[in-house]
DNA sequence: TTTAAATCCGACTAAATTAGTAAGGTATTA
DNA sequence: TAATACCTTACTAATTTAGTCGGATTTAAA
């Protein structure tokens, strides 16, 4: 039930495109370096969040990453849906057809349900207001 | 963000262990067949509930596992908190020495909270009334 | 128009974790 | 004393994760 490091990675430079949102587009390298996150790896990641559709890319000289929308309309649930593939913690599809019977779909549901709703009510703005670190 | 086959088994042996409730203890190999998991590796998991104190064991003939409380006192958060380690998604210690200023530390305590808050009140005995199934 | 900065893409490797097996020991009861 | 069933540790194979690498493409600036 670990978070995994990339997801982890992600979060982190969204909140720091969140923080410089006014100051038009961050490089990878930018975001690595201040962020401490391995650039070649970083890279894969913010890939994947464009094809998400939550930040876009300009590429060339003085190009980089933004995001889409303003910090207060972006969710962390969307980060995390976006880099786990999914907020279910469940190991199979919702038809299952293997072992129909599972008795644990009922509280993976629910596990799922809590995350979701947890989630989708956190918006990098907060983030940054709390302060970056520990609150 | 995925629970673990080990833990999923570790719920199905469980809510087997809470439905046969009234029936003496219940054996490894009894489970195993029943809920359809490998039983050497049942074996391991059961030991570890054991240790976690959520389970007792009878050796010898006729014996087997049963629960130590009843079903309805016996939370499905115990379980997987048991199996996972902890309920925290964070990759790191509460401390978190090495990265002292990481963001993403108050949105992986929200989730642990809202998956705590959920697990904890969740008992053995609600996931038997619903039915073994989908509900 | 050339050059440098940057994203983009796919393949690859190494480390870590997970799932599962195997073997032998120990307690209990019939 | 024989059978049953838990107990323990060690091992292996498969999978996933973390991270690297090399090169192609786009873009702005010099
Ligand atoms: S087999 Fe689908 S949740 Fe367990
Ligand atoms: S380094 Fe501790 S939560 Fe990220």
């Amino acid at each position: 039930m670990k978070v995994s490091q990339r997801t982890e990675y992600g979060i982190r430079a969204m909140i720091s495109l969140a923080r410089h949102y006014d100051d038009g587009p961050s490089s990878i390298k930018e975001i690595a370096t201040g962020e401490g996150i391995p650039g070649a790896f970083l890279e894969q990641i913010m890939a994947e969040l464009r094809r998400g559709g939550i930040v876009e890319s300009q590429r060339g000289v003085n190009g980089g990453y933004m995001l889409s929308k303003s910090p207060n309309e972006t969710s962390v649930g969307t980060v995390v849906e976006i880099l786990e593939g999914s907020l279910s913690p469940a190991r199979c599809e919702s038809d299952c057809s293997k072992m129909p019977d599972c008795s644990t779909r009922t509280v993976l549901k629910k596990i799922e349900e809590s995350i979701t709703k947890t989630l989708d009510n956190i918006y990098l703005d907060e983030l940054l207001k709390v302060g970056v670190h520990e609150e």
